[in-house]
DNA sequence: TGACATTAGTGACACTTTGTTACTAATTCG
DNA sequence: CGAATTAGTAACAAAGTGTCACTAATGTCA
């Protein structure tokens, strides 16, 4: 009988393949679209999310930073880890663990690497069984934190009138916001200053351009909420 | 020149390190206190979390159910992901990767394993940069997400006082909500419902018990809230 | 040109939610 | 008994939200 403390022992490392799955997603008409590349061939699912395993010594957003661009062609305006996954799930290149990231970046029509294609969030192709989950949790993370996090501000330029922010808030929600209580919140919020400059954008009355400049203002203790719903 | 499509091509999956690296939190006294296990020996961190690398065909969160138990003696009540944490931050086994999981338990005197010890949050001894990064983001989304998730009512026993499950929101929130508020939140909840026994603790009015009863109702569309703050 | 459609922006009201104070209720301790 | 202690609630003020209706400035088109 070996002789040795029950705990802790020095747990063995054993390797596993690890793979980075990014969800790059962009406002696309009125929706969100997220971007996918055709897979090689062969299996029944004929799209897949942009992955790679990360380089030695590569940090887990630095690669999703990579794989994201060489998706896309340009480097996404915000990078956001939504967890690991190792189900027993298929995953495309077979890796047993996967680190999600969700990716945001403005609509772009330069063109996208050959192989890649936008699909709207309520049209996906099949994907396989991790995938499928990678994706929703990216959308659930996203619009559970789009008003903690400047995400609307970096899908939009420097200047913008409130109907753009606004719109951004519809997609990255998914549903309609009441034009009057938006402003009054933002107001409220000290996010944005205005300019001095008005668009004017065809038809109807030109709109006030503003730009994303939060002033600090201390968190207000708010009590508790108990937004847990039984059938979510 | 060899002729391939430029993507995407079949990415090549290396080998990694993975450790599953677990945060037991239980109410101490009026804080929270985290579980750590005395590190073999060696390096300059006498502590760590409990961790391992999960077992072949092994889940994340059943990984780190086993890991908690191992250190806890009993399973924990609620286990969360908290991220992947993959900095070139030294692990105590130098795992390539950490899965972080939030581990939550009901205060426990029943003796722990041998070698592990409860430490109050704000006394925690040295740590690897990776593990005192995993538990700070461990106590940040218990923070974000007690209101929505059921974790509270975990860490009690099946009927409850009121005060008792305050208390409970106070150390997870780490702070003091005020009484009339909570009650009048919670009861627009409909998240308990009033037993018909009542609790002698000694001094004060006796304390009627409560049980966890959610009722179904529909999330209230609330508009965007811009809880956005410059300092986080 | 002048009515109309269209988009931007605001005022005002009702209603809800929240923070706070202060009270009443039921028990133990001395 | 009365004081201390804990539970529970009423009531008010302040802040936040949903909604409607209005004014403002532009283009369109008969």
């Amino acid at each position: 009988m070996r002789e040795r403390p029950s705990h802790p022992v020095k747990p063995v490392v054993r390797k596993t393949t690890l793979a980075v799955d990014v969800v790059v997603l962009s406002p696309q008409a009125d929706t969100l679209a997220a971007l996918l590349v055709r897979t090689p061939a062969g299996g029944r699912e004929r799209w897949s999310l942009p992955w790679d395993a990360p380089l030695p010594g590569e940090g887990l957003e630095d690669a999703a930073g990579r794989i994201a661009e060489s998706a896309l062609g340009v480097t996404p305006a915000l990078l956001e880890q939504v967890g690991a996954f190792a189900d027993a799930r298929r995953h495309p290149g077979d890796a047993d663990v996967s680190v999600g990231v969700v990716a945001l970046t403005p609509h772009v029509e330069t063109a996208l690497v050959a192989g890649a294609e936008w699909f709207s969030l309520s049209a996906l192709p099949p994907l396989s069984p991790r995938h499928r989950a990678i994706v929703d949790r990216a959308v659930t993370v996203v619009r559970q934190r789009v008003d903690q996090s400047p995400a609307a501000f970096r899908l939009l330029p420097p200047t913008f009138t409130l109907s753009d922010l606004q719109a951004i808030y519809e997609i990255l929600l998914g549903r309609r916001l009441h034009k009057a209580s938006f402003r009054r919140a933002l107001q409220a919020s000290y996010l944005v200053e205005p300019t001095d400059e008005w668009r004017s954008e065809g038809r109807g009355r030109p709109a006030q351009l503003f730009r994303y400049a939060p002033r600090k203002r201390r968190g207000a203790r708010r009590g508790v909420r108990f937004d847990l719903f039984t059938d979510s």
